[in-house]
RNA sequence: GGUGAGGUGGCAGAGUGGUUAUGCGUGGGCCUGCAAAGCCUAUCUAAAGGGGUUCGAUUCCCUUCCUCACCUCCA
């Protein structure tokens, strides 16, 4: 597949037929996760998937920042330690990702845990003059870096002019950045140059390079890590390794909220739990799909909405197929019927391998599920023609971390002598007992739609924004 | 100020040098005991403004305007 490269400004080509190393940027654990950081993690999550089910081997890394004056100060404040608060944010998170169905990582290292790794990485580069030792830490030369502002396209002259850039006395250039930070506050590590605790940067450098080696095809990560974080890393990676780091540098657009970045600072943000709690993860995953990875999407009520209705028709087809008439015979158009919705299966395919279009691989989708609801508002799904379909639409299922809610063996039974109930009534115009019945029905999450000569019934996901 | 990405119909959102995706919404109809879902049909006749290249531009080039992001922690 082609993805489009940050670094050369290119699309490039991503062989899937040898093994897939993805480091992705995840999440500084300071507070629990909003929107935005969803978008992000599930937009990967949806890659992975997609590179499983074509046959590739993909090892998958995501960090966790857990060293981070942001935690620091949470931790002074409350007078819990900086690792409690951590790994509390930690635990929410997996909280949050699991119920939004997020494959797990291979690994998902943490910063703390790799502090050794780190340190082998800075004296490497203090060894090369590379970096150096000043007053309050070790930081990286800049300027001793052939390229430098290479991620980002900015130069360095642009950036000293810039007014934005800590003057620190005590660094040769203002735009050196700490690779080791001088502190004795908790929490601190030994290292050769003093007692204190990591850069931002390094973390990535040394657990990418300690995971996935020191080139590997994909590193990935949020528009707003382009720089300095990931300029940075390549500056000191590339020094280490005097190799090329990552193939690819792929980044995600922000979630915005009436145009504007959602963010901690601006005070605008929405966690994951509550848009879990009024909308469920399938639409959550259905919103994050719905524009291109690589453009900001806009937060509001009516996309959410719009995407509610999608899932809605996506469980009806579900349910359809699923409950096929048992007939067997073989419709004539059969053969016609599978060969378009195989061509929409490779049209879908061929939208993601083409920079992960996943909005143009979202409307294919769709409309299958239209051509098969369609079919079946006619009653026309028979059980040959569900056979086929549903493998097929299981497997685009499977690629977007959809999951329709499932029935249990006993739910099915009493929905089954319910239904039967229903039918008797309804044949003899009782109508009001019928709709009894049908409320009893509804009240275990089972809704019902009445075709002409058969009732299908279905296990709707629960979501409190559905007005219904 | 610097750098980058954009400005597409009521909204969302792709592709494309010429046959003007798609979805949502909205109107009407069909189906239904009712409902829901679905179907049919219609609707909006879109490309920020101005130049240019071209037989022809939404698509290429120039320019003006606007928006956003990054330049500070950030997914």
């Amino acid at each position: 597949m082609k993805i489009q490269d940050t670094l050369s400004d290119s699309e490039k080509e991503l062989d899937i037929t040898k093994k897939v190393r993805i480091y992705l940027c995840g999440v500084t654990v300071y507070d629990v996760s909003h929107i935005g950081h969803a978008r992000t993690i599930i937009v990967f999550d949806t890659l992975r998937r997609f590179l499983e089910a074509s046959g590739a081997n993909v090892e998958f890394i995501q960090n966790f920042t857990d060293v981070d004056d942001k935690i620091i100060k949470k931790a002074n404040e409350s007078g819990e330690s900086a690792e409690i608060i951590s790994n509390k944010n930690i635990q929410s998170y997996f909280e949050d990702f699991n119920r939004l169905n997020v494959k797990a990582a291979t690994e998902y290292p943490k910063a703390t845990e790799h502090i050794e790794d780190m340190i082998n990485l800075i004296q490497n580069l203090v060894d090369k003059d590379l970096a150096y030792v000043a007053k309050n830490g070790v930081y990286f030369h800049v300027s001793k870096f052939p390229n430098y502002g290479k991620l980002s396209k900015k130069k360095i002259s642009d950036l000293e002019s810039g007014a934005r850039v800590e003057i620190d006395e005590s660094k040769d250039n203002p735009l050196d950045f700490a690779l080791w930070k001088f502190s004795n506050e908790l929490p601190n590590w030994n290292s050769p140059w003093g007692n204190g605790k990591p850069g931002w940067h390094i973390e990535c450098s040394a657990m990418s390079i300690k995971y996935l080696g020191e080139e590997f095809e994909i590193h990935g990560g949020g528009r707003d890590l382009i720089f300095p974080h990931h300029e940075n890393e390549i500056a000191q990676s590339e020094s280490f390794t005097q190799k090329p780091f990552a193939k690819i540098w792929m980044h995600a657009g922000m979630i915005t909220i009436n145009g504007e970045k959602m963010s901690k600072s601006v005070g605008n943000i929405k966690t994951v739990n509550n848009v879990l709690e009024n909308w469920g993860p399938n639409v959550i995953r259905l919103f994050c799909l719905s524009g291109h990875y690589s453009k900001p999407i806009d937060y509001t009520e009516n996309l959410l909405k719009e995407n509610l209705v999608k899932w809605r028709q996506l469980e009806t087809c579900y349910y359809e197929l699923r409950l096929a008439s048992d007939s067997d015979s073989v419709n004539s158009e059969l053969n016609d019927f599978i060969a378009q919705l195989t061509k929409i299966k490779q049209n879908f395919d061929t939208a993601l391998e083409n920079d992960f279009n996943t909005p143009l691989a979202l409307t294919e989708f769709f409309n299958m599920i239209k051509i098969i609801n369609g079919l079946a508002s006619e009653e026309n799904i028979t059980k040959p023609i569900a056979t086929q379909v549903m493998p097929i639409l299981e497997k685009m299922l499977e690629i977007l971390g959809l999951n329709v809610i499932k029935t249990t063996d006993d739910e099915i039974e009493s929905i089954f002598k319910l239904l039967e109930k229903r039918e008797e009534l309804r044949k003899s115009k009782q109508f009001d007992e019928a709709d009894n019945i049908r409320t009893q029905i509804s009240d275990m999450g089972i809704y019902l739609i009445d075709h002409k000569n058969k009732t299908l019934w279905m296990k709707k996901e629960k979501i409190n924004s559905d007005a219904n």
